[in-house]
DNA sequence: GCCAACGTTGGC
DNA sequence: GCCAACGTTGGC
């Protein structure tokens, strides 16, 4: 099993959609390397679901792959913002199932995983805090899983 | 809303 | 293959 974080803009679908819905297609992904991470994932992985782009920016709470990857109907779907009309002949987007797993008492937010970074070095590679980086969907260590939530679980 | 950083596109 | 121009991401 291994460990994953993706982004989501909460006004867009959040973590509380998905405790309603429970499962979800996570889709719309348009970037060859969160894609890439998408094709990695096993069904039993974990997820940080990470709130982007809102007021309290940080991981929400963790999320499970419950399948595996297939092509994002998103892609070949004309009224769809993630249409691609480039992946009409062979969709090269794919999509996955994720289930809900639990929501944290409180958003642990961007500041406080920089925070942590500064004394922690397991976070020294941690994609999210690297600067500049934009990627949505990304590869957690198991030192990073479990330094971020003993933090998590502490407060 | 601003803007730094990044990814993609397309002319050459 | 280079790189300028453009579009997007996402924190602040």
């Amino acid at each position: 099993m291994t460990y994953w974080l993706m982004k989501s803009e909460p006004d867009e679908f959040s973590i509380d959609d998905l405790r309603l819905k429970k499962e979800a297609r996570w889709d719309g992904v348009r970037n060859y390397q969160a894609r890439n991470f998408i094709r990695q994932m096993a069904i039993g992985d974990r997820i940080w679901f990470y709130h982007s782009s809102c007021k309290k920016v940080g991981i929400a709470g963790i999320m499970k792959v419950v399948g595996t990857h297939y092509p994002d109907p998103l892609a070949l779907d004309e009224t769809s913002p993630y249409y691609d009309e480039k992946s009409l002949e062979n969709n090269k987007w794919s999509a996955i199932d994720v289930a809900f797993e639990r929501k944290f008492e409180s958003t642990y937010l961007l500041s406080d995983i920089k925070r942590l970074a500064e004394t922690d070095q397991r976070l020294t590679d941690f994609a999210l805090t690297k600067k500049g980086s934009r990627l949505s969907v990304m590869p957690v260590s198991e030192a990073q899983w479990e330094c971020v939530m003993a933090e998590i679980e502490s407060r």
